[in-house]
DNA sequence: ATTTTTTTCTAATGGTAGTTAGACGTTTGG
DNA sequence: CCAAACGTCTAACTACCATTAGAAAAAAAT
């Protein structure tokens, strides 16, 4: 559990880096505005990475692992006689707070995986796939339980909620709201619908 | 109506800057790539433009512009008996379509404005607000007149309707779905909601 | 046809960014 | 203490990239 003094600043260097690619995507950040804004020069980097790219892979991995790490671990400490809605709600409010509150690496994904390098892209595949299924689990089980309607193509929806969860990062101003807040309005929305007519 | 030669050329760099940005970002696009997809050499680019950056700030709001204008008048063509449900459906059609089938402007905005540099986004805020406020009457009406739940926070559920709506530049795949279909089951869901039991 | 204007190109220029070499400190283990 | 291992820095190097100068080609005007 105790980190080395080179353990700590691999970190301090991942951090920074998981910011400004947040802030500016891959191509618009200078390994040199990573260096400064950790307390170091350019080369130093080069000790602990091999490249700027590699460096962006290590970036976009950790976000996702946190994300999904979060989201898991959120909906197994829901007692076992919790409904798939409440299950489905903790989801959603671990990927949100993990987006707004906690998580430079997870926006760094979200927002630069579009405009990655194939290759980089490629190797990310299988564990954003594992996500999704995670995703879809969730949503199936809740499905043949009866708590979601049965026209409803589930994989569709999976990506409209992603779209919804993730677009957060363009809008969402610290402090104003909370992930939970957000979670909560975002889940009732889309189990109950908007729309005033009963069905 | 007729265009000069001049113009012509001036809206084919344009079309393909549209492109590369769409697919690598401001920073990750050089004038070098968009001028042999264009066919021709990088410094003819500067016969018709400034600079990279006024070419890409052109780019932008050509693509707010041409989404603002296609919901706009999809939504007009629609008699006037049709119901805020209806107008919000062909508003989520056509703005969906305007990114998946015909919109390299529109997707080079969507995916690119968080990363664009400040004086850019503030020149654009303007547009961007009114488009807004396009979409917030067009709720607020619906809501008016009883089609909408009054307990539903609007400018919240905006947000999520932008992000379903504008996250499908990120997943879908060209011909397997229409925007036409995308649009209703999107409507659908968030309308009538996917849970299962009666309010 | 010849001049003038418009358009495009080739060839620099200047600056910047990623990366490396190797010297200089700093820590750690004996 | 001393030496080996570790970490950081300065100073290049190289490649690339936005941009400009100005010549050449193409088109339009006279």
């Amino acid at each position: 559990m105790t980190m080395s003094k080179s353990d700590r600043t691999r970190q301090r260097i991942l951090d920074t880096a998981a910011q400004e690619f947040r802030k500016r995507g891959y191509a618009g950040t200078k390994v040199n505005d990573i260096a400064f804004a950790a307390d170091m020069r350019a080369a130093s980097i080069y000790y602990y990475f091999e490249s700027k790219e590699q460096l962006f892979e290590q970036v976009l991995e950790i976000g996702l692992r946190l994300a999904f790490d979060a989201v898991r671990k959120a909906v197994e400490a829901l007692p076992d006689t919790a409904s798939h809605r409440e299950r489905i709600n903790a989801a959603i409010e671990a990927h949100l707070s993990m987006l707004l509150e906690y998580g430079d690496y997870s926006s760094a994904n979200i927002r630069n995986f579009g405009q990655t390098p194939d290759d980089i892209q490629e190797r990310q595949l299988e564990l954003r796939h594992t996500y999704g299924e995670y995703w879809r689990d969730l949503l199936v089980k809740a499905q043949e339980d009866g708590q979601v309607r049965t026209d409803v193509d589930l994989s569709l929806f999976r990506m409209f909620l992603f779209g919804a969860m993730n677009w957060s990062l363009e809008w969402v101003k610290p402090g104003k709201m909370t992930a939970a807040e957000i979670a909560r309005q975002l889940a009732e929305s889309l189990f109950d619908g908007i729309g005033a007519q009963p069905r």
